[in-house]
DNA sequence: TTATATTTGCAACATTGTTTCATTTGTATC
DNA sequence: GATACAAATGAAACAATGTTGCAAATATAA
């Protein structure tokens, strides 16, 4: 879906900014660091907006954020073409080495029965350890 | 376990910083904080040397980071009296009204089958909801 | 085209994490 | 104990990440 209809599927203002930031992660396969994202952004980046939008869009239920460690933030758009909807549907690796972060796809988030009180919103699977590239 | 034992049969040294740090961390059944370690280590603290033992002791096995949100990056030991193990066995749940984190002794990590050429080496599962306290 | 609420971008700030380096301290050995 | 040496500490300075207030710009509905 082009990013126009994401932000107006959900309710949120088109602008520049937010309509680059969606182009931008529909542009990979993998969950995107803001430097990355930056750097697909060009001049339509700024670092408060940005901030600000990942707020936004998250709360609006476009994009996810996940976190595999404090200083390796990534995003990724709820919906995508890729065949996958990241909120709460299967698990993500992280490498040790090199800080990649990689959809596994075929590793599905477990059912949780939480105890009597609790709310349920969301459930994150970070799977740590060595990828391909970098075990030898 | 006494602190001074704990260090000693992981082969890292006696410092005062390292004793407080978990002596502190023996006094909580939940993941802490650093402000909630520095507010128990009192004058033992130095934020720089904080930072230094997280690696230390981490790497040494002794404690374990909990990142339920990349703001709330939280400490526990490894191996404590509250009968769980922090390496890889139980869920945490992160209160995303107050930010607390909780044990979820009773869920337990899935068996992850990671694809061939991964290698694999521990797994967070960070549930996020509404706790008790926030939930009415 | 106009009105209005929202968004943007700047400045300034707050928090979190890291690096260098001289000084201090822990521990093994005498 | 005293000594030697590697390791840990703490200060300063820096780097990265995230937040807030506010005036100007802009999106959308009428």
């Amino acid at each position: 879906m082009i990013a126009a209809e994401i932000l107006k599927q959900h309710e949120v203002k088109k602008t520049p900014a937010r309509m680059a930031m969606i182009s931008a992660l529909q542009l990979r396969q993998y969950p995107m660091s803001e430097n990355e994202i930056k750097e697909l952004m060009a001049d339509l980046y700024d670092r408060i907006t940005f901030y600000r939008n990942v707020q936004t869009l998250a709360t609006a239920g476009i994009i996810h954020k996940i976190v595999a460690d404090n200083t390796t933030v990534r995003y990724a758009l709820n919906c995508c073409e890729h065949g996958h909807n990241h909120t709460a549907e299967h698990a993500h690796f992280f490498c040790e080495t090199c800080h990649a972060v990689v959809c596994m796809n075929q590793i599905k988030i477990p059912y949780i029965n939480l105890p009597a009180g609790y709310k349920f919103v969301d459930c994150d699977v970070i799977i740590k350890g060595i990828c391909t590239k970098c075990n030898h």
